[in-house]
DNA sequence: ATTCAGTAGATTGGATCCAGAAAATGGCAC
DNA sequence: GTGCCATTTTCTGGATCCAATCTACTGAAT
């Protein structure tokens, strides 16, 4: 007998499928910073009760997506400049060292479908999802770590910084730097040098973070 | 007229009193790995209804101390040996960076603070303290640096491997050996001097690293 | 004895209902 | 018209209730 196999107990629960809208329309800055999120009008647009849409957000919360003061409620939490920089302070710091460790265990399937992301990215017209993929790109190296953890975290960093990490693509001439270094990472990748491919994915991170300073005035 | 102020817009609200004991009894390592978390039980044992039990529940799962299966519910998420390896060395990584940008902001009054934590720590007599006063110390000196999202990276990976930190300090000469460290790093960060208090951290977290692989075998 | 369907109890996920707090509204004095 | 207080409305946090699912047990067929 022959069939896919489907983890039944993983079919999602309301609450996370709530979740997860969210958090996406959150880090695409469709629900932009301060906004308040009322749990009736959620609850009526997913047809589902509050319960669930309360859990979602005590989620968020927890993420540090939401902010929430009792009896008032929730709304999106802004990033201030500083805090932004802090977390590419903060990738800067993790991501060489992921990707330092992850070399050594890349498969050529792994590195395939790095290429297939990064191709993807710089061919891709759609401001959209440059986010996205490029999310794609660092992922598909890092996991070849398999560093759980630090997968997780950066994750979560890059939730907080996605707005900022999109708005720098978009501007300047960020999509085109942020494809040249990709190559650059994959390079040292596909040559099997973890220490260049750290020391490039550091850079990368860094001159993100500096571009993101510089072009501040124009993203507020 | 002379009253404590009090923010009464940070009164605990049920759902977090709930969280705050579960996270607590679980990095303490008063519910264990696997044992089940039955919603009803810690209701009753909180006087409250199953609503603020669970939002506590899907908080702690997403700080990753509990995992849930969905209509089969939560058990304590334990940590295999390798995760907690990870996470020293995810710490090993984080810690000594932020505590090189706190040296230089380091007032008398923090130092002080952490010297307090620093001989409490020392006198103790009470293994079930050590944890405790162990973070004070860190947490005394890394708040310096101001660096609030590093702040609460490292507070959930305390969080997450928190026994095995206990368990490491109350065998062989751990405690002792601590202490010294914590001497040494106090000492670099009173001098100013920020790269030897950093890579004091460094060894700290390492050596306490290679304790708990060495005696892994007393510890299961 | 073993295996399997069926059932009853336990447990979770979600809906509805209620109380208390915050915001909005509407007089009312000035 | 403006500022202030009371009332109404809105909204959140929590309690209770219901449905869906899991689990343990029973008992019958083989």
């Amino acid at each position: 007998m022959k069939l896919k196999s489907v983890d039944i107990s993983k079919t999602a629960s309301a609450s996370s499928i709530v979740f997860e809208a969210l958090r996406k329309a959150i880090i695409e800055g469709e629900l932009t910073e301060g906004e308040p999120l009322r749990q009736d009008e959620i609850a009526r647009l997913f047809n589902t009760s509050r319960i669930p849409v309360r859990e979602a957000i005590s989620r968020l919360e927890e993420q540090g997506l939401v902010k929430t003061q009792r009896y008032k409620g929730a709304v999106v939490s802004g990033l201030s400049v500083g805090e932004a920089e802090e977390i590419f302070d903060f990738r800067a710091l993790i991501e060489p060292e992921v990707i330092r460790r992850a070399v050594p265990l890349m498969s050529p399937d792994i590195l395939d479908a790095a290429r297939a992301s990064c191709a993807a990215f710089s061919e891709s017209s759609d401001p959209m999802r440059w986010g996205d993929l490029n999310r794609d790109f660092h992922s598909a190296l890092y996991s070849a770590s398999g560093l759980q953890y630090h997968l997780d975290v950066i994750d979560n960093a890059m939730d907080r910084v996605d707005r900022y990490l999109r708005a720098q693509l978009v501007l300047s001439n960020g999509m085109e730097r942020a494809n040249d270094e990709h190559l650059m990472i994959l390079e040292a990748c596909a040559a099997g040098d973890a220490s260049l491919a750290a020391e490039r994915t550091r850079l990368h991170i860094t001159s993100a973070r500096q571009s993101l300073i510089q072009n501040i005035h124009s993203l507020r």
